[in-house]
DNA sequence: CTCTATAATGGCACTGAGTGTCATATTCTG
DNA sequence: CAGAATATGACACTCAGTGCCATTATAGAG
C-alpha cells in the first residue's frame, strides 16, 4: 500500500470499502450493520468512508449504476439497422451478461435485498435516472433530433421489466441459467402482446 | 377537533399533516424542509409526526401506495374472461383515472419528484413491493395456484412502464389529456412488439 | 534530492432523522 | 362516574451525513 501512485490507492481503498460492506451487509444485514462497521473493516475512519461513498445507500446504489451503465453501452453499441425490438433483445442480453459476471456478486446482492426492504430501495434508488439514462440512448439511435419521446421511455422501461422479471425468475429456480430465463421472458412477453 | 371521535380525529390529523408537507414541499423543496416544519405546520409535536407517518419520506411513498392499490383493484376486478392484455389495459385506464383525480395532486407530486432527486427516490421507494402487488394480483386471476411466476412479473412490470411513459409523456406536454397520452403509448408498445 | 503545492486522512463538532420511554391528558366503555 | 385504552408532548439517545481544521503523505518542479 505505501507503493502506490494515488489513483491506484484510491481505486483499491474504494474496492475494500466495497468489498468489506458487501461482505457485512451479507453477513449480519444491511440495517444492522453501521457505516463506522464498515470504515473499520475497510482500515479507514468513519469520515473517510464518506469521501469514497456519499452514503451507505450508495454503495448499494452504486451496483445498480454499473449495471445501468452496461446497458447504456448495448444500445449505444447496437447497429443502426436493428428494430427497437431487436435492440431491446441485444440489451437484455449485454444485462444478463453483466450479472453473470462473478465480480458483480448478483446472488449475494438480491439476497442482501430480499433481506432488509432499505437495502432493496437502496439499490433501487437510482432506478429512475438509469431509466432516463437508457430512454435517451434509445433515442439517440431512434429518433432524428435525439428527443426524449413516449417511445423511447417506453422502450427503456419494458426492457427494464424485462430483465426484472428475467433475474427474478432465475433467482426463483425457475431455470438454471440468466440467459435461458431471459429468452423464456422475451418470449412471454411477445405472446402476451400478441392476439393474448 | 373537540367534537371528533378518535378514528376521525386520527384521520383529520394525518390528513392535516400531508397536506401541509405537500405544501411546505412544493414550495420550498423537499430536502430544505425539516420535519419539525412540518409538524409544526400541521399543528403537531415532531414525535407526533412519527406516530403518523414512519419517516419523511413516507410522506411520498404513502402517495405511490395508494396509487398501486388502486391498480391492484382494477387487475383484481377485471373480468375473468379478459386476456392478460385486455386486464393491462382496463388496469392502465384506471390508473389513469386515479391520478386524473384532484385530490391526488398528481401535478404538485410530480414537480416535487423533478426538483429533488431523494424526493423522487422516496415516492419510488416502494415500487418494487407495488410491482410484486400487482404481480401478485395478476397471477391470482390466470394461474391455476396462483403462484407468481415470470409471466405474472413481467405483465406487472410492463403495466407500471407503461403508465410511467404515460404520465412523463403528459407531464411533458406531448398530450394535454392522461387518457389520450396512455392511448398513444399503449399503441406504441404494441406496434413495436409486432414485426417492428 | 529537496522544497512546495496538492491531495488524503482523522478528529471534532454540529444538524437532522428516527426511536424508546415516561408522565400527562383525552376518549372510549361499562 | 370510574377505569381502561389511546394520543400526546417532552426528553434523551443512536446513527447518518457534513463542514472545518490540523496533520501527513504524495507529486512534480527546480
Amino acid at each position: 500500500m505505501a507503493e502506490m501512485r494515488r489513483d491506484e490507492k484510491r481505486k483499491f481503498v474504494r474496492d475494500a470499502i466495497y468489498a468489506a460492506a458487501i461482505d457485512l451487509f451479507a453477513d449480519r444485514g444491511f440495517d444492522e450493520t453501521t457505516v463506522e462497521e464498515i470504515a473499520q473493516a475497510a482500515g479507514v475512519s468513519r469520515r473517510s468512508f464518506f469521501r469514497y461513498y456519499a452514503s451507505k445507500d450508495d454503495l448499494l446504489a452504486q451496483t445498480a449504476v454499473s449495471y445501468g451503465a452496461a446497458l447504456r453501452s448495448a444500445i449505444e453499441g447496437s447497429p443502426r439497422e436493428l428494430s427497437p425490438l431487436e435492440v431491446m433483445r441485444a440489451t437484455v442480453r449485454a444485462g444478463v451478461e453483466h450479472a453473470a459476471a462473478p465480480e458483480v456478486r448478483t446472488r449475494q446482492v438480491v439476497e442482501i435485498a430480499i433481506r432488509s426492504e432499505s437495502a432493496r430501495q437502496a439499490y433501487q434508488s437510482r432506478s429512475s435516472s438509469i431509466e432516463d439514462s437508457l430512454a435517451s440512448a434509445f433515442a439517440a439511435r431512434t429518433k432524428k433530433r435525439s428527443a426524449v419521446d413516449a417511445e423511447s421511455r417506453l422502450l427503456a422501461g419494458v426492457t427494464l421489466a424485462v430483465l426484472n422479471a428475467t433475474i427474478a425468475s432465475w433467482f426463483a429456480g425457475e431455470h438454471k441459467s440468466l440467459p435461458g430465463a431471459a429468452s423464456r421472458v422475451l418470449q412471454l412477453l411477445i405472446k402476451t402482446m400478441d392476439g393474448d
